[in-house]
DNA sequence: TCTATATTCTACCCGGAGGTAGACATTGCG
DNA sequence: CGCAATGTCTACCTCCGGGTAGAATATAGA
């Protein structure tokens, strides 16, 4: 299982957030806090903005925060917009059109492991994440 | 869930192989076959005979057969041969050292279907694909 | 011995993810 | 106004997985 490392990063740009006390995030905090490369971040807040996850404000004492209700930000969501979902419906041995007719050696072994994730995703929202346990972010 | 397009060509030319009535399959018949590239298919074999698990004939009417008890073939391995297990250690935030005292925001939701993915690496075998229902290789 | 069919080895190309640099635009505040 | 802090945009670099090309080597069989 590997999420591109933009994945990564704006999960946590999220939560960190959502967490936060301050209502607006600069790149800069947010790159310096998380140990993530400032200009590459910027463009990927850029990303997030344009698909509505976060709204900027430009200028001194500008930043982002986050645009919609925690709960209706989906883990699924995130990742979609950031690196498509296209390699989690092609699953693992990545045929285009595979069905319980013609599967693969591996289907009856995969498909309930590729059920686990795809609940994940779909279920997990940030709402979640903020209020488990769990607060690791760097 | 992405495997390496060399891991999923691995286990599909061992499953073939294994299911195959001849003996010796030479590398122009796998590529053929299971639709991968001669050459690229070339290299990747050479790999898997340096990890043990077939073993060549060279000159006419050569080729490559599987060299090991097709029960002792593990998933896993074979991964690990062609692409390596890194990025199933290192999980979903990709943290290099995190544990349940202080784990990621998506620890609980994502132990299961890890645990889930990891099992189904570690147990299923070469014999065990080659005795599924599912035959689709290409 | 010669030829066709194999593996094996080396070198190179391509595209995309990750990362860096710098110019430009916007805005608060002294 | 003018500076400093911010987001925004474009261009470029590096690394690596995937893929291609071709020569070298080995061997069965005519
Ligand atoms: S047959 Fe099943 S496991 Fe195999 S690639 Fe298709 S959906 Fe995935
Ligand atoms: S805390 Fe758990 S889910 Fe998060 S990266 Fe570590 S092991 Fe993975």
């Amino acid at each position: 299982m590997r999420l591109f490392k933009s994945s990564e990063y704006a999960i946590r740009c999220l939560v960190f957030m959502a967490i936060s006390e301050c209502d607006l995030c600069p790149v800069q905090q947010l790159a310096t806090e998380l140990n993530i490369p400032f200009k590459f971040l910027g463009r990927l807040m850029g990303r997030l903005r344009a698909a509505g996850f976060v709204e900027s404000v430009r200028g001194k004492h500008g930043g982002y925060r986050i645009a919609k209700p925690l709960e209706k930000i989906r883990l699924e969501a995130i990742i979609d917009t950031v690196e498509g979902l296209d390699t989690y419906d092609r699953c693992i041995l990545g045929f285009d059109r595979c069905d319980e007719e013609n599967p693969c050696p591996l289907h009856d072994f995969w498909k309930s492991p590729k059920a686990g994730i795809q609940e994940m995703m779909a279920q997990v929202t940030l709402a979640d994440m903020v209020q488990a346990k769990g607060k690791k972010l760097s």
